[in-house]
RNA sequence: GCAAGGGUGGUCGAGUGGUUAAUGGCAUCGGGCUGUAAACCCGACGGAGUAAAAUCCUACGUAGGUUCGAAUCCUACCCCUUGCACCA
């Protein structure tokens, strides 16, 4: 590949590019020496469980990877104790040592279905933070101002609006943009809300007399929602962990609109052959359904096996387009053998309480062996032979009774 | 520390002595239409209790009080925000 090439390549699918002649005098000098660029990541070491939202970035650093660069996953085990400001959780409790350690083999044992695991780096920023006493925090806080902080927009909105601000919040940019001095970076990747420490990183670097790094940004991805961010605590998410029939129907439920930035961040797939596919679509050549559920296993196919993707599909098919029971249901044992439905629901917790079942069986919502439930007071015998309950359009669960379970 | 404003259900936000388990939006859940898409339509949305009702319990920051009756009034406390106190 061309040093130009390299550049296209690098840029497909990401926001900020700062700047593009940086890197390429940076690539050029790499080819030249032959020594591989350093690139990093942070992650918050909180939340190790990534979702696809998450691996839009990793992707983009995978693709440095390819090209022989060396990638440095960083976990901000420090910065963890901060928490990033984004102004809806503030503090969070600080983290043992232990449980850093442990979401970091979490977070391994994930990332590397993107990276190389022999090539990959992986750093805590605790390792050089700790070396600071308070005399030498001071001093790097020397090395900016209030007012360059208070540029980010997320510090100058929350001033306009007579919101707060915590002072230790002021301190997370600045401890981010330090980890590329303590590593000099060469390149760091981020989300798009991440712009403005990455730039921090940038300036701090000028500051300690290195060669400012490139900053990247890639979009955030929405949720399943198609609004929010795709995040765990909104519910949003799909994880790259989970079983593949669950990302199967995830997907499966975003909307037309959505499929297309998922088919463009989260596949590999040309530019050209999407813009087709999308054509083809809109004048009706191909089912929507269809270029979805090619997406889905695309993304499968990804993080677990092509096998997976493909018995994903077919339990898909069965279930919601054939109708059918799905293919794994799971059972439970009850004590007694004759129940009322309604306290039924409430024992295998398929519900909460006994007024949310009342509700749904009135509303048509629960079937037993396939029959609607009529009423609660439906007295259901429960023997040794399953019976099957099924609550909505995706719950099901098998329940034998009685006995000596 | 002083002053002002505020703390209501998953969330936003009405309600300022009784018909208030608490209007409405959003989110969520069930049903319909479908492609488990979106949009749209219908319905539900604290818990126990009943065949269904009745009825009971818990809930409007916390704890007390006034009252036949309080989310609503009073007292104390806790928490949040803003302004002032620094620059003079």
């Amino acid at each position: 590949m061309t040093i130009d090439e390299q550049i296209e390549f690098l840029r497909k699918g990401t926001v900020d590019f700062i700047h593009e002649e940086d890197l390429r005098k940076k690539l050029e000098r790499s080819r030249k020496t032959g020594k591989p660029l350093v690139v990093k990541l942070g992650a918050d070491p909180t939340a190790p469980d990534i979702h696809v939202g998450h691996t839009v970035v990793i992707r983009k650093l995978k693709a440095f990877q390819d090209l022989g660069h060396t990638v440095i996953f960083l976990i901000g085990s420090f910065t963890g104790m901060i928490g990033d400001p984004t102004g809806k959780s503030s503090t969070r409790p600080p983290l043992t040592k232990e449980e850093v350690l442990e979401n970091a083999e979490t977070y391994k044992s994930q990332i590397f279905k993107i990276l190389d695991r022999e090539k990959t780096v992986i750093r805590f920023n605790s390792e050089w933070m700790e070396e600071f006493d308070a005399a030498g925090f001071v001093k790097l806080c020397s090395h900016t101002t209030v007012k360059q902080i208070l540029e980010r927009d997320d510090f100058e909105k929350r001033m306009r609006e007579e919101k707060p601000i915590a002072l230790h919040e002021l301190l997370y940019p600045l401890v981010q943009g330090y980890d590329s001095v303590a590593l000099k970076a060469d390149v760091e990747l981020g989300g798009t809300d991440q712009k403005f420490n990455l730039l921090v990183g940038r300036a701090l670097q000028r500051e300690y007399d290195q060669e400012p790094q490139v900053v990247i940004t890639t979009p955030l991805l929405e949720g399943t929602d198609g609004v929010e961010k795709m995040s765990k605590s909104l519910g949003n998410y799909i994880g790259i962990d989970e079983p593949a029939r669950e990302i199967f129907g995830k997907i499966m439920s975003i909307s037309d609109d959505l499929m297309w930035k998922y088919y463009e961040l989260l596949t590999d797939i040309p530019a050209e052959e999407r813009e087709s596919l999308r054509r083809e679509c809109e004048s009706g050549a191909v089912n929507p359904r269809d270029a979805k559920a090619r997406l889905a296993k695309s993304v499968i196919a990804d993080y677990q096996t092509k096998a997976d993707a493909d018995k994903a599909e077919q339990d898909f098919t069965e279930q919601f387009s054939k109708g059918n029971a799905p293919v794994e249901i799971e059972s439970m044992r009850v004590a007694s053998q004759s129940w009322r439905v309604a306290d039924l629901l409430v024992e295998t917790g398929l519900v909460e309480s006994k007024g949310e079942a009342k509700r749904l069986i009135k509303q048509g919502g629960v079937k037993i062996d396939g029959e609607k439930a009529e009423n609660a007071a439906v007295e259901v015998a429960v023997g040794s032979d399953p019976i099957l309950l099924q609550v909505g359009k995706l719950k099901y669960l098998n329940v034998t009774g009685g006995l000596n379970g």
